[in-house]
RNA sequence: GGCGGGGUGGCGGAGCGGUUGAACGCACUGGUCUUGAAAACCAGCAGCCGGGGUCAACCCGGCUCGAGGGUUCGAAUCCCUCCCCCGCCGCCA
């Protein structure tokens, strides 16, 4: 949510702002209907304001001992007159809340233009295409039931359907290794980890930008009006809803894990080999609030944990400065570190970190004392690590000529095998 | 799932139809006192919205006492629905 007297203040400014992503004209919407919203809202104080006055009146005429019945009855009759005028403010009321819904975040200045996937600058790149004395093969070949039979989709698509998989043995060891080295890793940066609930209601949904832009990628359980999360950012936001901070109480660092849930519609046919684009898998995210002077560099230390975890896990990877028009609402700049693929011979998305500013927590009412008053707090979120794209990423740059995946050094100790190999299963 | 108690400002906690946006305490801010600090004393201190303004430190008005409806000239206070918290019982791990 924006900032509506920031709207007002300076609408030449959010206009082309919002322009750059497309969403210029909601600011015309906006400026059309708060005009008439001011008219009806004045009309309908003044009405308040002498009611308010009478019913005092009449308080103290009644203190005083004195007849009453006939301002009374004068303000009966008003009665009717208030309420038309109030509906009429509700229904303006009404159309404002929903521009302001559809209203994305204020982009940052510094986010790549262009509108597209396509239009993201690279910020830089890490490392070389990792080089095999042999033709390459993806996570699936490797992994799936033609390889190690470590991921088996054609039992979950029985089961649940497509997009769905098993996961099994050392690909288990390998994720829960993942996954405790990287909360290790966060751990030990002051992070507080958190399992958060993994259903949440309407309102964690709406309060971080995920409704009503992206409610359709969003599984819902309607009997008990809860959702499913996509990802562990809607809990992590909303763990602080309606919180008042003291400014020395931030940054607040907090690591979540949890199971997300996507139903990837609109993306029929995209990507269905292996576990690259799936209904579900775990993830280690990252999530952070602070003072709005902070999130710059929040966010700059976000990326550079999931640098650090792409690098000490062996990648070559490029940052992406993604183009506002390809900004999720909630976002005002998003860095995607894209990981070079041996298996697919290119780069893809492996993690993804945003700061929201205050638009997620404008919408959640999320706040800290300051000397001029409260003031909405900075939110941003990161991925660490997931089950499903950081782990193909491990089996494609692990991959031997026979087939067996070796595993980086530094999750062994936390449970990795060496190597994986099928000799060990059969 | 059943019964009972409760949701009030940053926190604790009064108020239970009228001049109460809310006593009191804590916290916080400023001041007096002090060599300094503490204590004591004095003062200030909810948020949001609109209007005016030397656009700030000010003035006027409106809304908000879990959420939404209703009764009433008037609701934090009464009624209804929903949400949440606490306790006991039942059920299940």
């Amino acid at each position: 949510m924006i900032d509506a007297k920031q709207l007002r203040s300076d609408t030449d400014g959010i206009r082309a702002a919002l322009a750059r992503r497309g969403a210029g004209e909601l600011v015309e919407d906006f400026l059309k209907l708060d005009e008439e919203h001011r008219r009806l809202l004045t009309e309908v104080e003044h009405v308040r304001a002498d009611r308010n006055a009478a019913a005092k009146s009449i308080a103290e005429a009644k203190q005083r001992g004195d007849d009453t019945s006939v301002p009374i009855a004068k303000q009966s009759a008003l009665k009717a007159q208030q309420a038309e005028e109030e509906q009429r403010l509700a229904e303006v009321q009404q159309r404002m809340a929903e521009v302001m819904m559809q209203m994305p975040n204020v982009p940052d200045p510094t986010a790549a233009d262009g509108m597209s996937e396509e239009d993201a600058e690279t910020v830089r790149v890490y490392g070389e295409p990792p080089k095999f004395g042999f033709p390459p093969k993806d996570h699936f070949d490797l992994a799936g039931p033609e390889g190690l039979g470590l991921i088996d989709t054609e039992s979950a698509a029985r089961v649940s359907g497509s997009r769905f998989h098993y996961l099994l043995g050392d690909l288990v060891r390998l994720e829960f290794a993942l996954m405790q080295w990287g909360l290790d890793k966060l751990l030990r940066r002051g992070f507080t980890p958190v399992i958060p609930p993994v259903l949440v209601r309407e309102e964690a949904m709406v309060g971080t930008g995920f409704f009503p832009e992206a409610r359709e990628q969003v599984y819902e359980i309607p009997r008990d009006e809860l959702f499913l999360v996509g990802t562990a950012e809607v809990p992590l936001a909303s763990l602080h809803a309606g919180r008042m901070f003291e400014t020395a109480e931030l940054p607040l660092r907090y690591v979540g894990f949890s199971t997300c849930f996507r139903r990837e519609a609109g993306a029929a046919g995209r990507d269905t080999r292996g576990i690259f684009r799936v209904h579900q898998f775990d993830k280690l995210e990252m999530f952070v609030f602070c003072h709005p002077e902070a999130s710059q560099e929040e966010h700059d230390g976000i990326l550079a944990i999931e640098e650090e975890i792409a690098q000490e896990l062996g990648f070559h990877y490029r940052v992406q400065n993604i183009a506002v028009g390809d900004l999720g609402a909630p976002a005002s700049k998003k860095y995607d570190i894209e990981v070079w693929l041996p298996g697919q011979q290119r780069y893809r998305e492996l993690t993804s970190c945003s700061n929201t500013t205050d638009f997620q927590a404008r919408r959640l009412d999320v706040r800290y004392r300051t000397e001029k008053g409260p003031r909405h707090v900075h939110m941003l979120n990161g991925t660490a690590a997931t089950s499903s794209r950081t782990l193909l990423a491990l089996v494609e740059y692990g991959q031997q000529e026979d087939g067996s995946i070796r595993l980086p050094e530094v999750l062994q100790p936390f449970g990795a095998p060496p190597t994986i190999s099928r000799s060990l299963v059969d």
